[in-house]
Parts: C-alpha cells; structure tokens; sequence
DNA sequence: CAACTTTTTATTGTAAAAGGTAAAATTTGA
DNA sequence: TCAAATTTTACCTTTTACAATAAAAAGTTG
C-alpha cells in the first residue's frame, strides 16, 4: 500500500526530475512559480505537504501535467518482444 | 490559461463525481479517509486548497488515481463518425 | 585549494488547511 | 407537507504551508 508520505515523497523527486531535464535550477523555477527557492526544495525533498494550487503553479511553469508528479510511470510491458530491430534479444 | 483557482474547483468537481459513482456520502467518505465531512464538503465545492496528502487519502478511498481529479477528461475524438448504430447520424 | 553556484536549513511572521462540534440549509422520500 | 438524510456554514483550535531573509552546507569549476 502507498501512504500519504510515500506520495509526497515521490512526487518530489519527480518534480526534481522535471525541473532537471528543462535545466533550471531552484532560484529560476522560484521566478517563474512565485514560490520560494527554500520551500521548492522542502518540496523536491519530501519534507513538505504542499497545496494542489503549489503544485498547479509548478506543474504550469515546467509544462507538464499534475499527473506526472502524482503517478507512478507506466508497468513493465506485459508483453516482452523476443526480437529487437530484427535481431533475437537471446543473441545479445 | 489555467488558474490555480480553476484547478482547485475542477478538482473538486471531479472528487464528487467520482464519490457519488461510488455510491458513498460524505460521512462514509470521511470515514473512509479520516478527513471531516465539513472539510470534504468545502474541498468538494472548490472552497479549500487542499494538501497532496489530502488527495492522495481521498484517492485511495476511491481507489483511483490522484490523476482523476487533476487531469482533463480526454479530448473530443477528432474523428466524428458519421454513422451510429447504423444510421446515419443526419438522420436524427 | 579557492571562488562561485546551487541547495539546504533555520527563524520569524502570516495565512490557511484541517479537525471537531453544532446548527442551518438543502435535498430526498414517504 | 412532514420527517429523515445529506450537505453546507460557522466558530474555534491546532497544525502547517509559504514568504522573506540569512546563513550553512554541498556541489562545481578554474
């Protein structure tokens, strides 16, 4: 089961995630959010329970959906293919 | 664009959706979730900002995803089928 | 190592979330 | 229309998010 903390302390890091691969770092993501570098790293952290409009603002500024902070990523495929770009995985 | 606000009151929109699918008060979800029925209900009519944990107890009290009360439902279909049921859909 | 950037931690003050309780309002059914 | 169930409002208390600022700690680069 997935407790109330578990989420908060993943949506953290996915945020963290985000906010790495656009190459900004706390001081700009503050900007561009209103929030505080310092809270944003409570944040990014797991160590604060923040708001469904600090997390909209967020999702706004790095363009992406609230979703992609809150679920976890797609399952494994159920069906793993035998061969790869022609070539049987066994032969690798 | 999408105000904080706006996000806040489509949640909770989508929240009560969900609960009256499932057939439940919002007693029987407050003790579902351990939240009060007066905080549900202003979480529900937009009213209240709520905390990631908050949704997150609501949504496993509903069994769905944090995602049904934060995503837009999918869009229209781009492709109108010009028949239903066999008939044509001028002909209603 | 030493400068610089980025992130974290800490403190204080304000605003608001959330609980409890109770009462009012609304809705639903007989 | 009356009664019961459900939802909303209001008041009070406690907890916590968030801002601002400053300082400490990590991490980077020359």
């Amino acid at each position: 089961m997935e407790t109330a903390q578990q989420i908060i302390y993943f949506a953290g890091q996915r945020i963290r995630m985000v906010r790495r691969d656009s190459n900004i770092n706390l001081h700009q993501l503050a900007l561009l959010t209103g929030i505080s570098a310092p809270a944003l790293s409570l944040i990014e952290n797991g160590k604060r329970d923040p708001r469904l409009s600090t997390l909209s603002k967020i999702a706004r500024a790095l363009s992406v959906e609230i979703s992609a902070f809150t679920d976890k990523p797609a399952e494994e495929p159920l069906i793993v293919p035998d061969t790869v770009q022609g070539y049987a995985i066994s032969s690798f």
